[in-house]
DNA sequence: AACATGCCCAACCGCTATAAT
DNA sequence: TATTATAGCGGTTGGGCATGT
């Protein structure tokens, strides 16, 4: 009885308290990620155990503060450092599929917490995005006043070298039709985007519903900017875009035989209830 | 050296969903 | 069934740090 009040109640006391005491005088991180206490937290964590905890070592923490200070920063399986390429790559496109989806994000990103790919995308990546031309949350080519800005900027400074006369006439011609088609092009993205997405966006125009399931917001999205044939000249980069469905076909198990296939968003592939009910 | 500025990121806040009582 | 506690999530904040002036 006695040994097992020690095993169940206390050695995962002491464990979270020496763990959460180490850290907060500035224990080292070699030791926190090999040590084999902190296993024991991610079991009393779960049973409301943590404000006993918190009253009993007097932490300026409530339990919710302990909790987040765990998942996003004590858990051992977390991985630090920069973002890799790859990771990089898979946050844009997963952002494309889901949006602000954090968590989900993260599940495919081992290592990596909703918190820290929030803070990358908000402090790196969403930059990134808007320097390039696009609109960090549709992925698609911004057509604002802002980012046309740097292009109505060239064409006053070639007016302003026009009117001083210090380009030869030539040139002038040249530059001057260049000009004229860039912003005839310009204004037609713009009236496009005043049509498209005025105040309320995105559009609600009716778009494709394949198996009875709404397609994902931004796939939503790029069907109707499709459908006006906006940005097609200049499709934005693969990465930027949620891919198409994908064919998910049924086998027999007895001969391999396809019995019949689908067109999934991918969204729903990465959603483990859709699939759960699909399977 | 002192101050201003900008960046990064852990932590906080507020809300909803779910579990426990 | 109603209430309370906890977990989970996304948006936001603020302190520490590096860099620039």
């Amino acid at each position: 009885m006695w040994q097992q009040m020690v095993t169940v109640v206390f050695v995962p006391l002491l464990a979270y308290l020496v763990l959460v005491r180490m850290h907060d005088r500035g224990c080292d991180e070699t030791f926190l990620r090999s040590s084999h206490i902190s296993k024991y937290y991610m079991k009393i964590s779960k049973e409301a155990c943590v404000p006993a905890i918190v009253s009993a070592i007097g932490l300026n923490r409530c339990g919710k503060s302990c909790r987040l200070r765990w998942t996003n920063y004590l858990r051992p399986d977390i991985k630090r450092g920069k973002f890799s390429l790859e990771e990089e790559e898979t946050i844009l496109s997963l952002h494309a599929i889901l949006g602000n989806k954090w968590s989900a994000i993260a599940s495919h990103l081992p290592g990596r917490t909703d918190n820290e790919i929030k803070n990358f995308w908000n402090t790196h990546l969403k930059k990134k995005l808007i320097q390039m031309g696009f609109d960090p949350m549709t992925h698609r080519p911004r057509t604002d006043f802002f980012s046309t800005l740097p292009q109505l900027i060239a064409l006053a400074n070639l007016r302003e070298l026009i009117l001083d006369g210090r380009l030869q006439a030539e040139a002038v011609q040249t530059m001057a039709n260049g000009a004229a088609a860039a912003a005839a092009d310009l204004e037609a993205m713009n009236m496009l985007g005043s049509q498209m997405m005025p105040s309320s966006f995105p559009p609600t125009m009716p778009c494709a519903v394949l198996d009875n399931h709404p397609p994902p917001a931004n796939q939503e999205n790029r069907e109707c900017y499709s459908m006006a044939g906006f940005g097609q000249e200049e499709p934005p980069h693969p990465l930027l875009l949620p891919p198409p469905p994908t064919e998910v076909s049924v086998v027999n198990h007895g001969d391999d035989r396809i019995i019949s296939s689908y067109n999934i968003w991918p969204e729903l592939l990465l959603d483990n209830q859709f699939m759960a009910e699909f399977a």
